[in-house]
DNA sequence: TGTAATTCCTAGTAAATCTATAGGATTAAT
DNA sequence: ATTAATCCTATAGATTTACTAGGAATTACA
């Protein structure tokens, strides 16, 4: 299952991809519009910030903004940073690899086999899926 | 992530179509070669059993058995007894739909879109697997 | 210079879920 | 009878999730 932090961190993403001009748009504003629990909201936006997806502003007339065209940001980066590691489990993550405790040989595990297509399958989808698919631009 | 439950369950359901003879199998013997925690391993072979997976034969020699041949068990099937819905979000998903309490329109929701892929690609790969290919049978 | 609006940071908390464990009742073979 | 199994219910500890609280730091602008 998604978290609820992933989702509403990728519906702001698309909001502000959406929105128009210069201006970073503040918190406030999105929590609103997307119906997401602003400090709830401030806390994801800061670890996408830390991630380098976002760039903020602060003080008055602050809030956050793309640092890359929503073209370049991939949805394998994003989910990363919000959801981690994409395989099911980690003795099949690229990114957070471990080695299960149980499974001596994860050459014969069946779990192992079925879980790299899985992770193969779903990699494909957030490769060829950028911020640009999401917010329809 | 998938839980231990559902990673002990296809280990457990693996040994078992891998298994000779047309004893049961008891769940002593899986536990102990696979590395499970037997009374845990117990509940999920119990579920598995209520669901229609698996057979069951009581007492002295008793233990558990496929209902089906592993080529007819899909990966479908188990998967949503053991782990629930195939899909990452409940409004996205095919058996256990969910309309989103933020979200007012599906339609319109970049999450939603990108969701259905990643669930539709999950999808296949469960559809076209079966425990005969798990369990190399 | 002061005030309002914003991000930034740390900590904490209630609820849910996961991963078991405990203890025995029931059933069947020998 | 005895032994070896499944079956059933309850519960407990650990972890994760989804927030909330409270305020410090920063910036724009009147």
């Amino acid at each position: 299952m998604l978290s609820k932090k992933t989702k509403y961190g990728l519906k702001a993403l698309t909001y502000i991809a959406r929105s128009k001009g210069d201006l970073p748009v503040p918190v406030g504003e999105i929590a609103e519009s997307e119906n997401i629990p602003q400090k709830f909201l401030e806390s994801i936006l800061l670890t996408l910030r830390k991630s380098g997806v976002l760039g903020s502003k602060k003080g008055k007339h602050g809030g956050y903004y793309l640092r890359q065209e929503p073209t370049e940001i991939k949805m394998t980066d994003v989910m990363r940073v919000l959801e981690g590691p994409i395989a099911m489990v980690p003795c099949v993550s690229l990114n957070f690899y471990e080695k299960c405790d149980d499974c001596p040989d994860e050459e014969k595990c069946s779990v192992n086999k079925l879980m790299i297509q899985v992770r193969d399958n779903t990699l494909q989808v957030f490769r060829n899926t950028t911020l640009a698919d999401l917010s329809g631009k």
